[in-house]
DNA sequence: GAAAATTACTAAAACGATTTCGTAACTCCA
DNA sequence: TGGAGTTACGAAATCGTTTTAGTAATTTTC
C-alpha cells in the first residue's frame, strides 16, 4: 500500500505537508500542492480509514441497529426499503454503514460496546425492541443517536404518521359505506398503539361503535397468525364488512382465508393493508393501502444523524413526523 | 475512552502486558491476568478496531457489494435475503460487514480504493453489473473475493444451480402434459444464459420442439415487462399452454394480464416463477417455483471468504453449487 | 533599511494498539 | 554451585495519519 511517506519521499516534502496538500489546507503553495496531488494520483493513494480515525476520531462510519432476534431482519420490505434509503443517503453525505451486532468477534458484548469498538459516528435504530436494556444502554449513551418509528427525548426520532395512516385507513372504510370495520393489528409496540388509536378515533370521529371483538392481535408480517385472525373475525356471529390488516405481506393470510371461505374481495370484504411498499402494487386487486415515505424515512434520519454529528451542540433532538398517503387500490367497495 | 494505558497505569503493568493478557498470551502468569481481565472488566475497556488494524493490518471487516445503479438493489427480496444470510454468518464468525460503495467521502473513487480505504478483509459481490470495469479491478486485485452466482476464475464462487432448476421446471411441466411451454427470461446474463440452457436441454430431452417466439426476453424484478411479454405471448397465433416466468416477483405481471383476458391459473395457463423466497407461497393459488437456498448462499460465500482471508496460502478457488429444490405450488395443471 | 508580517514549510508528538527482542529473576540438575 | 533453561515481564518501535507549534525565508510597511 502506497503511504503518504511514500508521496512525501518522493516529492521530497515532508508527510505533513502532502498530508495537508491532500486535505487542502492553504498553507501550502499551489505548486506543491499540484506536486503531492499529482504523485498520489500516479501513485493509486488510497488514504487509511484507520489511521485517520485513530487521530481524528471520526471514522465517517454510521452504524445501522436494525434487527433483533424477535423481529423479521433485512427480509422485511418495508424496512429492506428503508435500509436502502439510509444507505444511499449515507453514502451520499460521504458516510458508510456498518451493521451493529452484539458481539465482537466471537465474544459476547453490547450494541454499545460494538459501536465503540468500531467507533461509529452515529447509529440508526429501527425495528428493534426498544425496550431491550441494550436498546437503552445505546441510546442513553454519547453515542448520537437517530431512531426510526420509535422516539426517546433525548434523541431525534424520525416517525412514520401511524396515527394518521389509520385514522385515514378506517375514514375510507367509512367513506366507502362501511360501518362494521375491524382492525387486526400486529404485537403491542407503540407503533400498533397509534394505529390502534387512529383506528378507534376514526370511529368515533364517525359516530361508530367498535365492539371489542372487532380489534384482534396478530403478529406483523406473518401470514399466519393474520389467517388464523381473519378466521375468527369471519366466524363472530356479527361479522365485520372490512378489515383493516396490519401490513400487505402479512394480509396475503388474510386473503387467503376469505377467499378459502368462497367470499370475494372486495364484494364481500372490503380491506386493506398497511406500507405500501410494493406487494399492494402488483397484486391482483391491487391492495388498498397506507404508502410509508420509506425513501424520506431512511434520508432524514441520516440527515438528522450527520447533523447532530458534525454539529454536536446545536443540533437539538427533533421529532419527525413524516407523511404518508393513502394508496387507494381495488380493494375497498362502496358497501350497500 | 479507557485504553490499553489505563489498565496498565491502574494494575502496574506494562501497555505490553496488558495487550499481551487481553490477547491469552501465555507468557503472562495467571494472576498478572487474571488481575487484568477484571481491571478491563471494571473498566468497560473496549478495544480500538481501528488501531488494532493498524498494526494486524486485519479489519475483521468484510465489504459487501450488492448493487449497482442498473439492478434492483437491497430490496429485492432474493437479495435481502441473501445479505441477510451474509450478515448473520459474517457475524457468528466475528466479521463485521460495511457496504461498499464506488465513493470515499464525496470524492468518486473505485470499488476497489474503498475497500482498501476501510482495509476490508475481503469482499462478497454479488447483483452487479459483472463486466463493470470497476468490479473486474476489484477481482483482479489482491482483495480477497468471493462471488454469488458469477465466477471469475481467481476467486471462490458460490452459484444457484440455475441450468438444473429451470431444466426441472421445464420437466415439471413437461411430467403434467404440457407441451407448448414458453420461457420469458430476465436480461440477457450468466444466470440467464444458463436457465435458457436448462429450459431448451429439458425439451429436447424429451423431444420437443421449441419455437424461437416461446422465448421472450423480460426484465428480473420487473412486472411490466413481465406483462407486456405475457400479452405478446398470449397473441401467439399458437400459443403455449404453460408458462416459465423470470421470477415470483416479476411473475405478478404476468399473473395479471392472464386474469385481465378472463384466463384461469392453471386452468387455461400453467406457470412457474423462479427464486421461492417468500412470495410465491403467500400467494393465492402458491406459486410453482425453484426455491433457492438462499440462507445456504450466504453462509457458504461468507465461509468461504473467510477461509481465503485466514488461510491465504492453502485455499484455493472453488466453484461451488448450491442445490435448490422444486417447491410445487398450484399453479400447474394436468394438461389435457 | 529595519521591524513586522506573511508564506511555506517541517519536526515531532500523538492516536491505541501489537509485537519483537531483551532481560532479570528464578528453577533445575549434575 | 554454576551454567542452562524457563518464566514473566517491559522498552520501544511501529502501523499511517493529523496537527500543533515553531522557523527559516520572503515580502511588506513606514
Amino acid at each position: 500500500m502506497v503511504t503518504i511517506k511514500d508521496i512525501s519521499r518522493i516529492c521530497g516534502v515532508s508527510p505533513a505537508t502532502v498530508s495537508k496538500a491532500l486535505n487542502g489546507y492553504d498553507d501550502i503553495s499551489p505548486e506543491t500542492a499540484e506536486l503531492v496531488l499529482q504523485t498520489a494520483k500516479e501513485l493509486n493513494y488510497t488514504p487509511n480509514a484507520a489511521a485517520r480515525l485513530l487521530k481524528t476520531n471520526r471514522s465517517h462510519n454510521i452504524g445501522v441497529l436494525f434487527i433483533d432476534d424477535s423481529m423479521s431482519g433485512l427480509t422485511h420490505e418495508y424496512f429492506s426499503h428503508i435500509l436502502n434509503s439510509v444507505k444511499e443517503e449515507a453514502e451520499a453525505n460521504g458516510y458508510d454503514i456498518t451493521f451493529i451486532s452484539n458481539n465482537i468477534g466471537k465474544e459476547k458484548t453490547s450494541f454499545l460496546q460494538h459501536c465503540r469498538y468500531r467507533n461509529c459516528d452515529g447509529v440508526v435504530i429501527a425495528n428493534v425492541d426498544f425496550q431491550n436494556t441494550e436498546v437503552l444502554e445505546l441510546v442513553k449513551s454519547n453515542v448520537p443517536v437517530v431512531t426510526i418509528d420509535y422516539s426517546f427525548d433525548n434523541a431525534s426520532s424520525v416517525n412514520s404518521d401511524n396515527e394518521e395512516g389509520s385514522y385515514k385507513l378506517t375514514s375510507n372504510m367509512i367513506a366507502h359505506g362501511h360501518r362494521k370495520i375491524a382492525f387486526i393489528h400486529g404485537e403491542h409496540t407503540l407503533v400498533t398503539q397509534k394505529r390502534i388509536s387512529g383506528y378507534k378515533t376514526a370511529m368515533e370521529d364517525h359516530g361508530l361503535e367498535v365492539p371489542p371483538e372487532y380489534i384482534s392481535e396478530a403478529i406483523y408480517h406473518d401470514v399466519d397468525s393474520v389467517r388464523k385472525a381473519t378466521a375468527a373475525m369471519l366466524d363472530l356471529p356479527d361479522p365485520p364488512t372490512a378489515i383493516l390488516f396490519p401490513d400487505d405481506y402479512a394480509f396475503m393470510g388474510g386473503q387467503a382465508e376469505i377467499l378459502e371461505r368462497g367470499l370475494n374481495i372486495p364484494g364481500d370484504v372490503s380491506v386493506s393493508g398497511y406500507d405500501g411498499v410494493n406487494l399492494a402494487k402488483i397484486l391482483d386487486p391491487k391492495l388498498t393501502t397506507w404508502e410509508q415515505d420509506t425513501d424520506a424515512l431512511g434520508r432524514i434520519a441520516v440527515d438528522k444523524l450527520i447533523d447532530r454529528i458534525e454539529n454536536p451542540r446545536t443540533a437539538i433532538p427533533e421529532y419527525i413526523v413524516v407523511k404518508g398517503k393513502l394508496f387507494e387500490g381495488e380493494t375497498v367497495k362502496q358497501f350497500s
